[in-house]
DNA sequence: CTAGGTGATGTCTTAAACTGCATCACGTTG
DNA sequence: CAACGTGATGCAGTTTAAGACATCACCTAG
């Protein structure tokens, strides 16, 4: 509960959370008690640096001693590569839907809901840094997952799938106003709302 | 004795006798059994984070969990800062000799002892990045201690600290030779041998 | 030689991490 | 509604870090 534990159970639970897996999950692959990792995670113990190597290297992840002096660049550093990653990630999440776009182009091929979809993957793709706003993509994440499972059950009725395309729409308007403009871009990503 | 645990206390005790401390020293700064420390040390014990975080702030390390991509390039900064760290050290090593120099200059003004030891501290100082060889630092450390000490006791008689000296200019001397050199200097720094 | 500082090792005790197992409250899905 | 997965909590038992001693071998300085 003292000096940093905090922030060590802060990193383990969102690192885990960035994998997607359960505390069960977790528990499988270190052959520590689910209850222990639940224990861990809430900064309720002092762990043994060998559990916490373990379960930080499952989360690939690894503990380091850092000169003092050096812990500012290590830190710019770290937040440099997780931003890049989390632009590489939404990319990654735009791209994602490009199966349930195919099925919309083939059973749906007149529809405005497909040219919508379309036009809304490039626009994510293209503004991929703004998602490194907190949150967001975490957000963009969720409305990819509801579009797909969406996508999976579109009969002729397309209503769920607009509305779970007109979420994403959202929080791309939201990004991009959200963004104290430079310039005015030669182009408007708006379009509803 | 398993995971990385030798690196944790490589690092320690490394941190620990970079500050001149012994296990007595930092066992009271950390209010922990020089015992303890002594196991930790040798890594024969499993630390809990809480005392390894404990004794690496005393030594002005910091505990940090990294991502794994992150690592190259981390233990990059920390290999680049540490080369500097021994540079400042080499010139801070060489200076603390200015003393020692000051009063030789008023007991014996016109020794060669003198003078030799005033051109040894600017050339110290001018090859201070070659210290960065492995083990230099601290041979010149113990070449630094010598001759303040033998410059503290020395009285007419200036044997001892000649030889004292003539030991710092073989450290000297070896590292300018051992670097393969580009280019041959216009100046150069060997006189004896 | 002796005295003092170094790190390593041993023993006993206490506190706490850890295991194993059970259970719970909560939210989601069918 | 029931079924399931989630994380949190409780408890008995084992393991072990850690504190509080004492002691040792080694080295260096006086």
């Amino acid at each position: 509960m003292s000096y940093q534990a905090e922030a060590f159970a802060q990193s383990l639970r969102q690192a885990r959370l960035d994998k997607r897996w359960s505390q069960r999950d977790l528990s499988g692959k270190a052959r520590i008690p689910q209850a222990h990792i639940s224990r861990i995670e809430s900064g309720s113990v002092d762990v043994k640096v060998s559990t916490l190597v373990e379960l930080a290297r499952l989360l690939d992840l690894e503990l380091l001693l850092v000169p003092r002096s050096s812990i500012p660049a290590v830190e710019a550093l770290i937040r440099e590569a997780e931003a890049n990653q989390d632009l590489r990630s939404a990319r990654g999440l735009a791209n994602s839907l490009q199966p349930t776009l195919r099925r919309l182009r083939i059973e749906h091929p007149k529809s405005s809901t497909t040219e919508r979809l379309s036009t809304l993957i490039q626009d994510v793709i293209a503004i991929a840094p703004l998602f490194q706003a907190p949150g967001a993509l975490g957000e963009l994440e969720n409305a990819v997952t509801v579009i797909r499972r969406a996508g999976e059950s579109a009969d002729d009725n397309l209503k769920d799938l607009e509305a779970a395309i007109h979420g994403l729409a959202r929080i791309r308007n939201g990004l991009v106003h959200a963004r104290t403009p430079v310039q005015t871009p030669a182009y408007s990503l708006d379009e509803e709302d």
